[in-house]
DNA sequence: CGTATCAAACAGGTTTCGTGTTTGAAATGT
DNA sequence: ACATTTCAAACACGAAACCTGTTTGATACG
């Protein structure tokens, strides 16, 4: 997993300065301008930035969801524990709509083995449960968003309106009290909203570092909630703010 | 590819006799019996052979499909020409529909780079397809069969229902002026007359071998199709009788 | 026109994968 | 109950694939 560290420094190089030169990033990494211009390649195909004769610049702006490839090796431990304890308040032969997202990818990955009826919102999600022997995989219709492959558009809406779910495990990109749930994507937030509409049940994921954030759109107010699930470290008041909107919260 | 080729050796054997022994398969193939075992928990997996102490018993019965693992295999430059043909009778701009299995898979692979909205009926298709910067992909709901990943259910046809197509691009795995197009799911048959139906243009494609074949369920008549895209060693009567039918015939 | 940058080709090193062997456990048959 | 067969796990070996660095000739820029 060397490259792979390599990358992520080149991308926090090229970020923290906006853009970079292929030597500074060499010596920076120590290894040959050859390698990174290979890498810079790579990086550039994920769109995570844009090449330029002689180095390279950003495509990650400020406030923006980094993307799907670069979150999908963060807190790794944490979204493990959440998922596992989501997939424990699931019964089995349940009808589950699993959002898309980093940690709802963990989540399906923990119902795999499962005897459940399991609709993924991303595509990233429906390859991970394809071939799973008990599960009924139902796949909504839609517009896969490049990288994050979360299904979007009027068909994905369509789909889940046609459809009732004993539970839905929705990610976010920023949850607190006063904001409520907020996405970064406006056509993702109101795909969850009718994931949401669509389900008995409403579970939120998310790591514990979200809960301090608010991304652009907005979902649903706290209040629309059943259970949160999050990180261990979890500011306490932020879980009393959400409790006293009625929501469960569950560290883990 | 060495394993590959042995797994289909394997395949064979055990399908000419119903089921053969570790020890003989490790004869034929001369490896270790150990070799066998692996190969044969493998393809257990993939359903294609039940697996026993000191063997294992075919599962392939006769008129049945071959599996999608098996088939993505056979005829590779047939298909390759089949969609190289197909591709070039596709204009910029065309919103188009593609079927399932292994040689509309290849139809897909060679669209690509081009400016198209597509709606591939099955998600080996859709992950071939992602990433695509040029192209609109447009994934329809339903329930991916195992192996073969195609989508097909109640959404599925809501969702062609919903859409209108310049081109639908449509495999079979029978097709002959006497009988029309046929199919060995009951289930994917439904899907292809939906597609069908939503397009104006039908285009089917199939090796030479299908056209003297004829499977289970009956999809629709010769004369529903346009075009008609299969290989250069297609016999001519069958040709003949498919053109007089009204159907353009290319053989590639 | 000179310099910097690049892509392709080759070579070395490392890692991964597939295969064979061994060993002890489990299952089957007598 | 015992002997035999079959099996799965562990280890070792070799081949193939991958990553990296260097070289070289081509291309872009000032």
């Amino acid at each position: 997993m060397a490259s792979v560290d390599r990358h992520r420094q080149i991308i926090d190089a090229v970020r923290q300065t906006g853009q970079r030169s292929v030597v500074e990033l060499a010596e920076l990494t120590s290894t040959s301008e050859m390698t990174i211009r290979r890498d810079l390649e790579i990086l550039a195909e994920q769109g995570l930035l844009e090449r330029y004769r002689g180095g390279a610049r950003s495509l990650l702006l400020r406030g923006e969801e980094p993307p799907f490839a670069l979150r999908e090796h963060d807190g790794l431990q944490e979204k493990q524990r959440i998922a596992t304890a989501v997939a424990d308040m699931i019964a089995d032969g349940e009808a589950v709509v699993i959002d898309s997202g980093t940690t709802c990818l963990g989540v399906a990955r923990a119902l795999t083995h499962r005897r459940l009826t399991v609709m993924p919102l991303s595509l990233h999600a429906a390859n991970a449960l394809v071939g799973a022997p008990r599960l009924r995989l139902l796949l909504p219709g839609g517009e896969p968003r490049p990288g994050e492959l979360a299904l979007t558009g009027p068909l994905t809406e369509a789909s889940l309106a046609a459809l009732r779910f004993d539970t839905a495990v929705i990610g976010c990109c920023g949850l607190n009290a006063s904001n409520g749930l907020t996405a970064y994507d406006l056509a993702d937030a109101a795909i969850k909203r009718a994931a949401m509409a669509s389900a008995h049940r409403v579970i939120a994921v998310t790591e514990a570092a979200k809960l301090s954030r608010t991304a652009l759109a907005f979902v649903a107010p706290a209040s629309a909630l059943h259970v949160v699930v999050t990180g261990d470290d979890a500011p306490d008041d932020e879980a009393d703010a959400l409790s006293a909107a009625g929501v469960v919260v569950r560290r883990v």
